[in-house]
DNA sequence: TCTTAAGGTGTATCAATCATACATCTTTAT
DNA sequence: ATAAAGATGTATGATTGATACACCTTAAGA
């Protein structure tokens, strides 16, 4: 079990514009910033500007920063929206679901409740939690 | 984010053996009561009697059974050993980490309060909670 | 003691999906 | 008009998980 790369790199995204709020970073920035793709960066913060986590300006002498106070930002809204994608379980995707006994077996609403209980935790810390650290996670990226 | 079949699988296997306790159980057996792959069913099964959950008895006749009763294996201590490979987030595998802000950064351990949240959620329940409904889970596998 | 049925183990291959690159479009400041 | 920025879709590459296969070991029973 693990977070994809996309959800990580969105944390990342998320901290380095926590850094310095109010400042339009652009993508080539944070990528060159933590030495990791370009390219990928972009559908991250596509994705966070869509969610309306982040603000995205278009056109030259654009670019993207918080659209909210970085203590207001829960982690777990964050994970949550950006591991969207794949069932936890194959009998939590009834559309390729072939275990034959998902109705009569009750591991799929215990693995939601626990899964609930991952992301509660991670709901009582915030952005600004991750970045209490500041200056050393700005010597870090320098 | 989601469990391996790895982990699917050997919820299944403890599954099928809850509903017979004492009954040993064959891999051809339980493959086909699932309808599943025979040959990952052998590798689930080799883990869980490594880990002493099950006992497994060679030679002709042989097969295998659970270790100890239904009620005192906690699904938490299970799906945590089951998906012992992987790290949760690449910081969290000191090996191949590539991120610059690995020491400033405060996701690492908030990340693991989670996941332990998520497990000590699973150790509230049993393999009996997950059989309890036995007639019908027999009858979806007949 | 030979055969057969069972689990144990390691290797190889296939397939899925995630990570990444690339190409092109749209928007906006200058 | 041009350049710099984000938006978007498609294609490719790489990782790793799922599966198959081959062969070994163990033990029952004829």
């Amino acid at each position: 079990m693990r977070l994809t790369t996309f959800t990580d790199y969105t944390l990342r995204v998320l901290m380095y514009l926590a850094l310095e709020p109010g400042h339009l970073a652009t993508v080539p920035e944070i990528a060159s910033a933590y030495g990791i793709s370009e390219n990928h960066l972009v559908k991250v913060v596509h994705r966070l500007a869509r969610g309306g986590v982040i603000e995205s300006i278009r056109g030259k002498g654009g670019g993207v920063r918080l659209a909210c106070d970085p203590r207001e930002i829960r982690l777990g809204r964050i994970v949550r929206a950006a591991e969207t994608d794949a069932a936890i379980v194959e009998c939590l995707a009834p559309a390729s679901n072939t275990c034959r006994i998902t109705r009569a077996c009750r591991l799929a609403p215990i693995l939601l409740e626990a899964f609930d209980a991952l992301y509660e935790t991670l709901d009582a810390y915030t952005l600004a939690d991750l970045v209490a650290n500041r200056k050393a996670i700005r010597r870090a990226l320098a």
